[in-house]
DNA sequence: CGTTCTTGCTTCGAATTCGAAGCACCTGCC
DNA sequence: GGCAGGTGCTTCGAATTCGAAGCAAGAACG
């Protein structure tokens, strides 16, 4: 590869469109659905589900906001809502004493069983109902490397000019 | 069909959630370019790109609301923000008179061509980097169809016109 | 041990977001 | 024509979001 290129062509155009606007319709119609079946906002959402599929069903703070790619400051926000709303509770951190564990309520759990199979339906009859068996898992294939890789690769802060080969 | 299903199998999860992680965290680094770049959030930098890609430079809000997934009234205050940034400019629709038409500026243009390189680098190192040329063009294949679908299905910023049937 | 740097979370202020309500204009129907 | 309803945009108020600054606790290092 030269250069980077002044504009990606037609087809990587298309990948990057399509999964901005994918992303941002299928988000907005899961909002909806979660706001009426029970009043949660997205991320509070997710943040119930990471709880919930956690087995001893808590979390440190940090990373329920990397896992929601969410700033700190808002998860406080949103964690300080969620519990005043009795789905979570916070305590210290077993072995961190700054650290703070967020734990799902029976409430909480009984909550996120709740809104479930609607936001199941809304999932599946948006992003999965034109895809065939075959096609979600060539798209979990082909999206969960690329997961990955942005995970990887580093968050923030010092981001040394990229210099060209031999500048 | 049955009935709706309580969860979704392992396959399908995994694509659900490795696009909305993969939108989330591309999301993310775009914004962070975007702003040292030029100072523009990612809602502005698509309103440019989209009215840089019309060649007669314009289009009517509700356009662009809907093409960014948007609400109007928070197209109305970004417009306000562009326009006085002077890289937009507003006016009277030819056709309708309520209707407010968006044109792109030379100074729009210019600040558009001057933070593009970056975000051709950002999506290009991030989104597209751990994927081949056949694998991108799958990526988009796949994509594609659904935002259709999705752009298709649901009346998303029309008002539910209820009727009252025999009221 | 004490100093210094790092990490985890919260508080603070400012900017953005959305939906509901309001206005002005268009359309359908009689 | 003229009225009821629909559409396009803005204003308004309330809630959410983020980054920067602040504070407390761990870790590295002499």
């Amino acid at each position: 590869m030269a250069d980077s290129p002044p504009s990606l062509d037609p087809v990587q155009l298309g990948a990057y469109f399509a999964l901005i606007e994918v992303a941002s319709l299928l988000r907005h119609a899961v909002e909806q659905q979660l706001r009426e079946a029970g009043d949660l906002s997205y991320v509070q959402f997710q943040l119930l589900a990471r709880l919930g599929d956690e087995p001893s069903g808590r979390h440190r703070m940090t990373d329920l906001a990397d896992g929601v790619v969410y700033s700190r400051s808002g998860l406080t926000y949103q964690a300080g809502l969620l519990e005043k709303a009795g789905l979570v509770v916070r305590g210290p951190s077993a072995d961190d004493e700054r650290g703070v564990t967020v734990t799902i309520t029976d409430a909480g759990r009984a909550l996120l069983g709740k809104v479930l199979p609607g936001h199941v339906e809304v999932v599946d009859s948006m992003l999965l109902a034109p895809l065939s068996r075959d096609q979600v898992e060539a798209l979990a294939g082909l999206l969960t490397p690329v997961r990955d890789h942005m995970r990887a690769t580093p968050p923030r802060s010092a981001a040394p000019r990229r210099r060209k080969d031999g500048a």
